[in-house]
RNA sequence: UCCUCCUUAGCUCAGUUGGUUAGAGCACCUGACUGUUAAUCAGGGGGUCCUAGGUUCAAGUCCUAGAGGGGGAGCCA
């Protein structure tokens, strides 16, 4: 028989099938009794839950018991049975374990207290035996799934950007090198430069930072795309928000303006959180009452109200009325400070704002400008206790707009002329935007610190694991 | 990168105006208990006080520099 037979306890805790011999394999949390009766907690990532097996001591060799402690790894089988105790509704009556790997007590480093996020940050490897992480897991495995089905199910086509480039042009950080030149003694330009041509690709390549100008060119052909891939920012940003390699999600849409933009992005935030409380609810129930009391609450409010939509000009009046003194004086022309953000969303509306109509001097040359001549057609999610969790735009689609801008900007217009290739041939209004996933993780479970949603993550002095 | 706080047992932390042999809870080990739920009770072992200098008769405690971490800011998603 396969080693693999076996029932998930997920499955077996929900078991109506009782008095049945099952086989469950996991992992050991505790053990407790005596010399006549042992209760083991035993969990395999299936669930949140543990099922309890219970065994009588005399009944296995005392070498075998001796190891089954916290963190060891187990093969149980005996009968599904309804729980002589309380506390659980089924347990297992063991009629044979096998011990697949020990693990030492005194050296093991999860105990069966609770630890702090920063030591289990340092211990990375071990982190999702945890229940915290095991729940911060398995809700970032479903929402990996809800993007794509969301797109899917909107005729969207996933498009695979690359994430090597040789573009530099949207200037949104600093980038991360890729090169095969030999750092120690790279070949030389006649003038003393590293002679690029020389490397892998013949020029200068980097770890892309967004997907976006290639999800143009795919939005202006499939009509509506999606990308969901790594992206790489090399700034030295230390903060519970940033990371050096995270997720972008990036759709972008043909025949989309601003407000087409705003309706998708809303609509698709409600339908992700939607998604959680209706698939992942035990382990939303125990972040809500381990770390964030009002966790549900703030998710089902997020569903079921509608996002204010204010322009950046009004955003900047609200704010000089409000009487309250921030540290940074805003004025028409500068860019929101968190702390205004942060002003607009969780005091002024309490609840996600959108903003609109940036000035086009603090947003990137590819945004379509208003005709006012000052403000161009952003849009910038704002959520609670995350702050921006979406940035987008419509684009600009008139060539000679976008050329001028280019120029204005000093942008090299030599490398974006297969960009501009797309407002010259069959150019359409579209739209797009970027949503972190990592912050929306943030906001779904509650977690303050974004090193608590990546599995492994990236960070400036950090690359364990 | 800037500001600020922190670093003492495996984990979380206490440690007074600088003063004998650095403590607690949990974890771990031993023992007790026939059904426990972060089991309980009794006992035991366990320390490079982050690192390197300095001040002092004497430094976990004061000073300087460095490393690592938390929070805030900037950049952004």
């Amino acid at each position: 028989m396969s080693i693999k037979n076996r029932t998930k306890i997920k499955e077996a805790l929900n078991s109506t099938e009782l008095n049945r011999t099952i086989t469950v394999k996991g992992w050991v949390r505790t053990r407790r009794g005596n010399k006549k009766i042992a209760f083991i907690a035993l969990n395999d990532g299936s669930t949140i839950n543990n099922i309890q097996v219970v065994a009588d001591v005399p009944s296995f060799p005392d070498e075998l018991l001796r190891h089954i402690t916290t963190g060891a790894s187990v093969s149980v089988t005996g009968k599904l049975a309804p729980s002589v105790g309380s506390g659980q509704n089924v347990e297992i009556h063991a009629e044979n374990i096998e011990l697949y790997g020990s693990a030492d007590p005194a050296s093991y480093p999860l105990q069966k207290k609770g630890h702090s996020l920063e030591f289990l940050r340092e211990i990375a490897h071990l982190r999702p035996r945890t229940n915290t992480f095991g729940a911060i897991f398995r809700i970032r495995h479903t929402m990996s799934y809800a993007i794509h089905k969301y797109f899917n199910d909107k005729g969207f086509f996933y498009l695979h950007t690359p994430i090597i480039t040789g573009s530099d042009a949207e200037g949104a950080g600093e980038m991360f090198r890729v090169t095969t030149l030999d750092m120690m003694n790279p070949p030389r330009t006649e003038d003393g430069k590293i002679n690029y041509r020389e490397d892998f690709f013949g020029k200068e390549t980097n770890l892309t930072v967004s997907g976006q100008l290639e999800g143009e060119l795919g939005a202006l052909a499939l009509s509506d795309i999606y990308t969901f891939g790594p992206t790489f920012r090399a700034e030295n940003s230390n903060t519970p928000r940033h990371l050096a390699e995270f997720w972008m999600i990036e759709p972008e849409m043909a025949f989309y303006d601003i407000n087409d933009n705003m309706d998708l992005a809303e609509d698709f935030l409600k339908f992700l959180t939607e998604f959680a409380l209706g698939h992942c609810y035990d382990d939303l129930l125990f972040l809500n009452n381990m770390y964030d009391k009002e966790l549900l609450d703030r998710l089902k409010s997020v569903t079921s109200t509608d996002f204010k939509r204010i322009t950046y000009t009004e955003a900047i009046d609200i704010l000089s009325s409000s009487g309250v003194k921030f540290e940074f004086p805003n004025s028409w022309g500068s860019d929101l400070q968190s702390e205004h953000e942060r002003y607009l969303v969780e005091r002024h509306f309490k609840k996600p704002v959108i903003i609109t109509g940036y000035p086009k001097d603090i947003k990137a040359f590819y945004m379509k400008q208003n005709d006012d001549g000052k403000t161009v057609r952003a849009m910038d999610v704002l959520f609670p206790r995350i702050g921006e969790i979406v940035g987008g735009s419509q684009r600009e689609d008139e060539l000679l707009k976008l050329e001028t801008r280019i120029k204005e900007l000093g942008l090299p217009e030599k490398d974006l002329k297969w960009y501009l290739d797309t407002r010259r041939f069959g150019s359409v209004p579209h739209s797009g935007f970027g949503l972190g996933f990592e912050r929306m993780m943030l906001f779904i479970t509650g977690m303050s610190n974004i090193r608590d949603v990546m599995p492994f993550p990236r960070t400036p002095k950090n690359a364990e694991f």
